[in-house]
DNA sequence: GAGGTTTTTTCGAGCAGTGAAAATAATGCT
DNA sequence: AGCATTATTTTCACTGCTCGAAAAAACCTC
């Protein structure tokens, strides 16, 4: 039974917390200014930075650097994290590749390793021995943090299973079925954890934009697929809590066109690349979804649509009608207050506005809250990446928080 | 700036929280029991208790009702809410009705009003008056209570504006518009507080059922509306997380049937009782919507559809089809293991199920993690009334006990 | 080097929770 | 009736945490 009370080594943990989650967003800063922001007082800042020194998690830095302009009075003495504290594994796993990151503790990138992915990748080797292999590159290449690593945090797309040990389905072919979580934690000893990349996303782009980082956002993703994440009022929430969505998979279209995904009318089966794409060239939209189509292609799609090229522009147009009514059925749901489209997709935002926003007037919420507010974002790398650095990172922070000397009480 | 700070205070507070709400939801009980059920030592359950008791919030009940089996030792004194600490005054607005009820602290009911509603009524009397009218009959009816009044909640339907003073929009005629809580919070000089009846049902439900309190529930509600809430593990989530949804006004088909709302093709338009009714007696879909719905009308079309009624069978199996298709597509974000039905529309599930489940069938995530438990409950009264009632009290609950001594720290 | 300024640490007080032991209150057995 | 038994509740000594205020430290300017 999870036990809410309260005792004086709670307090500790999540004061604890407090400090670590200021420096993780505020970077080094003194005591003097974790106090500010905390609310703790100055003699409690001192007594948990003293046992933060004493583990080795944080460090002072020896440039006091005071380029602030305060000339006078003590200058302040910066603590940060101890880079070395800890390292973390980063997996990206997409339709068409892998991207492997070491980061350290303190957040900056050590190593990175980039592999194509195909189909025939995970059928040829096991995901989790696929997994295991890049890390063990990691660590030959990186042999003085190879003792460090902690923790391991691997991006994913589809349904997870329950418990969170694999994917019950996934677009990446051959990835879904097998445990690779819990196949890989028991094969390296890390703790593994999977995070849906549209979750991420909604996580990831809080830190890209300041202004976004305590409204509430729904995150879009059009490329080779169709995702969403949601973040409210700063963190992230959606289906079970994760803050990530079936949207691609959210149907349009009653027995409509084929998906991906083997169902009929989702909307990704519109407004993904291959949807945008069946569509423009006429093709029956029964017909079975392209594996994968080359960024040059999409690219040069968009570009017959912004010249005027009635196919391309219908394409467009479906493809803004089932993003809109989806985003129209999500706001009956949730209301955030900015939609952000990311990915390949979000250049062609300005195709596809106009029918976005006409479904969307047509539902009562909006006409009555108005418009939220939609713009596009063209990098989704760097917020995944953000996202899930910082979800491994802020796990990390738990563990190291949370049992501090005695595990748990008697009972 | 909220500061989240963890002192003595707040865990004093929050140990407080833990024996209120154990006292809630399993009444009268015994230190001992209390200790177990929290977590908390008895020498901290007994400190608490004595200062609980020196407020008067809670008393020590003088019969022991031994009746458990036990009979050896010392016998447990049970401590239970005393009732006169606080009164709350709960109004539920309907359509056709106002039902005004008195409750004491310790959930038991004091006195209750109703009064029929019409649509003129909010035009004679502005609403705030209107409410106040009927607070002042309480007071005069039950004088020793008067002047322990301490809270005022109102279940409501339609769309809060931003600070819960007021609705922006509702389905209940001439009630929105004025900010009619903020005005009686001024008139009455007590706390009033709004919640959506959706919100309500998904909090009620979870009294209702015990296998259902800690799962993951969306209650439906079918009657003169559609609406719909949410809730998560225990919590009520959903739009703003206020567990509310506009489920009924969420889209089912673009440019479809009129709804009461003034859009067109929400799913309240097939399957509230007027929209049933339409498809049924063919009536064009985008003729206007029936003001009101008799009862006995909607059960006799569910006695003929029962009977086989072609044309009524069909006005079930579109609202099936409505109400499904808008599951499906709540599931995308959402994936709530049951799925109850309430109102009077509840007991047409036989008739809408298999339509239902065909829409669930056809989605991604259902086809995957398989299809939620539907089930129907047919009073919608006492979960509305209990999760209102609920809501109330937890609130009294959070302002005797929050600021003890002292509101705030010099900060 | 004295005086001023700002950061950091030290110190005593206060408060909350805990476990163990004591006190309390009833029953059951001889 | 007397005493052991059982279970609840309270008391007590102790630990850990935060806090405010005062002291110490570190640097600048004159």
């Amino acid at each position: 039974m999870t036990r809410n009370v309260s005792d004086s080594d709670s307090v500790r943990r999540q004061n604890r917390g407090l400090i670590l989650s200021a420096l993780r967003s505020g970077g080094p800063q003194s005591r003097t200014a974790l106090a500010g922001i905390t609310g703790l007082s100055h003699a409690s800042v001192t007594a948990i930075m003293q046992d933060l020194l004493a583990q080795r998690v944080v460090e002072e830095l020896t440039s006091p650097d005071r380029a602030d302009g305060r000339l006078r009075g003590r200058p302040a003495t910066l603590v940060g994290f101890h880079r070395a504290a800890a390292y973390v594994v980063l997996f990206e796993v997409d339709v068409n590749r892998l991207r492997t990151s070491l980061v350290d503790y303190s957040g900056v990138l050590v190593d990175r390793i980039e592999t194509p992915v195909t189909p025939q990748t995970f059928a040829q080797t096991r995901p989790s021995a696929f997994f295991a292999e890049h890390l063990e590159s990691l660590r030959t290449r990186t042999p003085k943090a190879a003792q460090t690593f902690r923790r391991i945090a691997i991006s994913v797309q589809g349904i997870l299973d329950r418990n969170g040990g694999g994917l019950k389905w996934s677009p990446i072919a051959n990835l879904a079925g097998t445990s690779f979580a819990d196949e890989l934690a028991e094969m390296t000893e890390l703790p593994v954890a999977l995070y849906k990349r549209g979750r991420l996303l909604a996580e990831g782009t809080r830190w890209l934009d300041p202004r976004l980082s305590d409204a509430s956002v729904a995150t879009v993703f059009v490329g080779s697929t169709v995702a969403m994440g949601l973040s409210q009022r700063g963190s992230t929430t959606g289906r079970d809590m994760g803050g990530a969505t079936e949207f691609g998979h959210m149907n349009h279209v009653p027995n409509g066109a084929l998906c991906r995904c083997g169902m009929r009318g989702c909307i990704e089966a519109y407004a993904a690349d291959y949807g945008i794409l069946r569509t423009s060239f006429s093709v029956p939209d029964t017909a079975a979804p392209a594996p994968a189509v080359p960024s040059q292609q999409f690219d040069s799609l968009i570009k017959r649509a912004e010249a005027g090229d009635r196919a391309a522009t219908h394409g467009f147009n479906l493809a803004g009608r089932a993003i809109g009514f989806g985003l129209s059925r999500m706001m009956a749901m949730f209301d955030p207050s900015h939609i952000l489209l990311v990915g390949p997709g979000a250049r062609a935002l300005s195709l596809m506005r106009g029918e976005i926003e006409s479904a969307l007037s047509a539902s009562l919420v909006c006409s009555i809250n108005g418009l939220p507010a939609i713009s596009a974002h063209l990098d989704e790398r760097e917020p995944i990446f953000r996202g899930l650095m910082m979800k491994a990172l802020a796990a990390v922070d738990d563990v190291d928080v949370a049992p501090n000397s005695h595990a748990l009480r008697s009972a």
